[in-house]
DNA sequence: AGTGAAAGGTATTGGGG
DNA sequence: CCCCAATACCTTTCACT
């Protein structure tokens, strides 16, 4: 499916607010609100509209810490490697995973409510591994920007 | 504001999906439609909800390559600092802007079309300034998970 | 605070160009 | 693939508990 100027113009607005209303883009884009619709459901239907979410401020429920965690592993052997990639997904505190090469092989974000927690979860997914070689832990003193948005032109 | 558990089942269910009714919540949580609305509201008036985004594939949109960069300053001075701060936040391929204390100062994630696009912008943004000492590019390889979501326990 | 019902807005679908 | 109009659905407000 190829994208036209429309679709970016869309795509472009709701991932700054999803609860514009079709109307609203229908007037911002010169399009009637039914064919925005057809549009909007298209993409979600291909899947490049993947869902919608509430951005929830953490500090303000009491969850202020963000925690980068650098783990390098003993065996790249791709069943472990799946194994693990399959637990931190799984933890709800990880927020993001990404497996990179390197000097390291996943890097992992965090958010917890204070050091113990974390303490808690590298006991959990750390060191309960055989195949974890070490990890680095780099504290955030400050979330300067943290969105999804993708760049459409 | 203090979250009650209706609060906290409201939030955890719209940070899965901002689109679900008000009417579904109200079934799912047993609680009126107007009592989840006033909820919402008053949680947003507060700035616990940030916003409501939709959230694109970025594979699916062409922009396949996801990036980390680790950035070391010379000089910690916090007007300098900040006005680096806010170039990274300002660069629209920057999703993620992390300052940090430790081996180095700043941890990007950028989101790009093709590794042009990121050199691109590491001359943008890195060499043009005095003030970067170095930094370190790692490439994802595969990003097995990005999200925003907070627990709320 | 919570509820139910009415009023006001939006999304969605179908007919026609 | 677009528009317009009708319907269906949802949110929001209000009076009351």
């Amino acid at each position: 499916m190829k994208l036209d100027v429309f679709d970016k113009k869309i795509l472009t607005l709701l991932q700054k607010d999803s609860r514009i209303s079709q109307r609203e883009l229908s007037s911002e884009i010169s399009l009637s609100a039914s064919a925005i619709n057809r549009r909007i459901a298209a993409m979600e239907r291909e899947g490049i509209i993947k869902n919608n979410v509430t951005v929830v401020d953490a500090h303000k429920v009491g969850r202020p810490i963000t925690i980068i965690s650098e783990v390098s592993l003993i065996n790249e052997r791709l069943d472990l490697l799946e194994k693990l990639k399959k637990r931190f997904i799984q933890c709800p505190q990880v927020q993001h995973v990404y497996y990179v090469t390197g000097d390291f092989d996943f890097l992992l974000i965090f958010n917890v409510r204070n050091m113990e927690e974390y303490e808690g979860l590298t006991r959990e997914l750390f060191f309960t591994s055989e195949n974890i070689k070490n990890f680095r832990t780099i504290v955030s003193m400050q979330n300067a920007k943290q969105e999804l948005t993708v760049v459409l032109d």
